[in-house]
DNA sequence: CGGAGAGGAATTGTCTACAATCCTGTCAAC
DNA sequence: GTTGACAGGATTGTAGACAATTCCTCTCCG
């Protein structure tokens, strides 16, 4: 009889969040209470309440008297966030290596393979979705919760660069590769490659950062 | 005029963290929001809004309709986080040997210093302390915001166990070599050797760890 | 003697109303 | 024309009251 009786702060919260994700709250804009009562058809204590939720997960900020606004990632910082998903990453790919199984073995090719033919025919937005299962499927099989939590925000936050990093072309062709070695290392159960193979995937993020910052320095 | 004015809710978070870090409020207590009111003297409403902060930090969990209770970190879960916490000490390690100046320099050597001689009058207490500030300064010349943040939130959740392991005889005897080894490293400017010296040092936390864990499974 | 159920106390979850604060646009003075 | 003050509106911050849920205890029946 009782279905779960999902907690209406964590409904809203997953709400605006995807909503932000989405990008349908840009960043900077004001998230008014009354409005996002009017809009998700809950009350302005639910409303504050997940914002208060998600200015936790540094999804957005407040302001004293002046109420919460999308919090807005600078690049810099989305360098920094990413440096760290490296080392959280690797910890994830190595843990990954030690602990699959034959069947987990099985449906992290198959992702491969479709990422594969999403770069064949051009799928962009096919592509990152399967690169997010790619990543949550180790995730997964590591089944290392601290990482796993802090990445899960990390992630969160940088979702408008990676968005802008997907749009450089051959940005794909750069990465397929990388994923393939660190599925080869995980599946090889060799967690020193597999680290090294994540490290190499994310350094490479971070270089492609660092050059899209070089570029808006010099419009 | 404007004296900083500081939010309520902030200060309140920071009392009750400070009451459950001081192990004034033990792990699996429950935090009863009357009861916080009258202690710190604010209104239920704040009182539940800090609640729903530390729940965020990780330092307190809620169960619907069930309140809040201190979040009992297990052993299990100690070590989790300490193997991120070697990665991430690890990145600003590296980061602060590329970054030190001279004066920041002489304070870490002052502060060593400090903890040499804590040891041989054997004052655990002010050992630990200083240790927290060794790596709290660290911390500041690495300038790494993302991973500061992090790593705070990471310590506040182990505090119970590492004062569990403080306790553990002879212990400074082994830590204190490999805090001098960081330093040094730093000094040095030396990021590989300094990353790898603190990741030696949070490597011998988690294998302590690990034997407190099998101790406790063999009473 | 033990377990199921009812009832009451305690506690949390939610809402509404009010106070404090900030932003905006207007008007007057320099 | 610019700058400053001021008023009005909009928005957030806080408090207190009420509703809903859980937990504990005590009784009653098997």
């Amino acid at each position: 009889m009782t279905s779960t009786q999902t907690d209406p702060r964590l409904a809203l919260v997953e709400q605006v969040r995807t909503a932000i994700l989405r990008g349908e709250f840009a960043p900077r804009q004001r998230l008014i209470e009354t409005e996002l009562c009017e809009r998700f058809g809950t009350s302005r204590f639910v409303a504050r309440a997940a914002l208060q939720e998600l200015s936790a997960q540094g999804l957005v900020e407040f302001q004293r008297n002046r109420g919460a606004r999308v919090r807005d990632i600078s690049l810099d910082e989305a360098i920094e966030i990413t440096e760290v998903r490296k080392l959280l990453e690797g910890l994830e790919a190595a843990r990954a290596a030690e602990r699959i199984t034959r069947p987990e073995a099985a449906a992290l090719r198959a992702t491969l393979k479709d990422m594969r033919a999403a770069v064949n025919s051009a799928e962009m937005l096919r592509y990152s979705e399967l690169n997010a299962r790619l990543h949550a499927a180790i995730r997964d099989i590591a089944a290392h919760e601290t990482s796993a939590r802090l990445l899960q925000q990390l992630r969160d936050q940088t979702v408008r660069h990676r968005f802008s990093l997907s749009l450089v072309p051959g940005r794909p062709i750069v990465s397929l590769p990388q994923h393939e070695a660190i599925v080869a290392a995980v599946i090889a159960r060799d967690p020193v490659a597999a680290e090294r193979a994540m490290h190499e995937h994310l350094q490479s993020v971070i270089d492609a950062f660092k050059t899209l910052r070089g570029v808006a320095r010099q419009p």
